[in-house]
DNA sequence: ACCCGATTACTCGCAGACGAGCATACGCCG
DNA sequence: CGGCGTATGCTCGTCTGCGAGTAATCGGGT
């Protein structure tokens, strides 16, 4: 499935669909897709722009157009988007809708690895998490209110779809928090005696081997 | 906040994580952590363990302890972990565990540039998304409910977390997708119009020109 | 009229990441 | 007991991401 892309930047994404509408040289793309917003919804890093670019055009996705230059400024190639690289625009995004991919959010691998810390202090940051979480959530449904009432529905989708998803991780974290604090979660009283006296519970010693059969 | 870690890629945290208990070398770390499906919690790449492990070393994290050889198999170097690397891992594990980081999910990516697509097509492609979701959702519920009756709570927290985000990711899809079949999402007769006629609905005309001011 | 800080627009070097590839060992079948 | 397919264990070259740095320009204060 997913072939891999020629250009596998997310940026390279969004300047697709900026020269869609028309051409523009690099530093103007950064404008728009500021203005969009765009740099909210993926992880965009300005220092890959030109890299970006350049990409796209060695794997003829965009093609330059014109060179200008104003003063004693470094002349500003202007691009505009090839028939493949609307191709690739059309492409990319059927994936990106249609294939859910196994995402994985940092704070899962740190719940993998909960063990190391101690079960209160755990709580303990549990409890900044959701704090921190709220606040987010708060400013986020702010902003989507606000720019509801001049930004059509369509281009909003996606700051709602987060916010979908972050109240659903505050959800759990609370769920979770509450069986650490009225002390209901399973193993908790093995948890905290490992962590106290660094000896693994009897109870699991056996588990820690597993998958270690070798010669 | 968050100063940078010394070695950034989170396989070094899971390496981390298994040398607590004993030392290894790199391979046997790949044989452990793969038992443990940490490999499911973390975007992990094995041919990055030799790297990860050697800049480990480079900035005192780990310590190789012995160096033996079998046959005519090149050496394999034994590591432990140290003070350093102790006090690291835990680190970084708080700072996973409090710190919501805006993360960015490629479903974001593509919702973002839906526009791209026609409405039917995208709603085709939404439902399709919502198909492969739910047998991924059916395979983590049962994948969960088996290992719930061998591994205690405290290691499964991670794969409830992604069940937990990925049903309300489901959920909301399927909001979407009735705006969509129902006709009730608005602009969805301007939507229509604009990809099937190529031309910018005036409502939105002015909003595409935003933030381009430039000379 | 001139200076200085902010903004604009871009460049570059270095550090990883990672996939493909390779060499050794093992097991099984004839 | 020899040959071959598969698993084991590791290396290396390539490619790209990106942050820090820089040069030109603007603006506005005195």
């Amino acid at each position: 499935m997913a072939r891999r892309r020629r250009v596998g930047n997310l940026l390279a994404l969004a300047v697709l669909s900026a020269l869609v509408e028309r051409p523009m040289h690099p530093y103007e793309m950064a404008g728009v897709l500021r203005a969009r917003g765009k740099d909210q919804d993926m992880p965009i890093k300005w220092g890959s722009l030109y890299t970006v670019v350049a990409n796209l055009e060695r794997h003829g996705l965009l093609a330059a157009v014109q060179s200008d230059r104003q003063g004693r400024r470094p002349e500003r190639t202007v691009y505009r988007i090839t028939e493949a690289g609307r191709d690739e625009l059309v492409d990319w995004t059927r994936e990106l809708i249609a294939v859910p991919e196994r995402e994985h959010p940092r704070f899962e691998a740190g719940l993998s690895v909960l063990g190391v810390l101690g079960p209160d202090e755990a709580t303990e940051l549990l409890r900044q998490r959701l704090d921190r979480l709220e606040t987010q959530l708060a400013d986020a449904r702010a902003a989507l209110a606000r720019h509801g009432r001049e930004i059509p529905r369509l281009f909003l989708v996606e700051a709602e779809y987060d916010l979908a998803v972050r109240q659903a991780e505050a959800t759990w974290v609370r769920g979770l928090l509450d069986e650490l604090t009225t002390g209901s979660l399973p193993g908790l009283t093995e948890w905290r005696a490992w962590h106290e006296t660094g000896a693994v519970p009897p109870d699991w010693a056996e588990l820690a081997e597993r998958g270690t059969e070798q010669q």
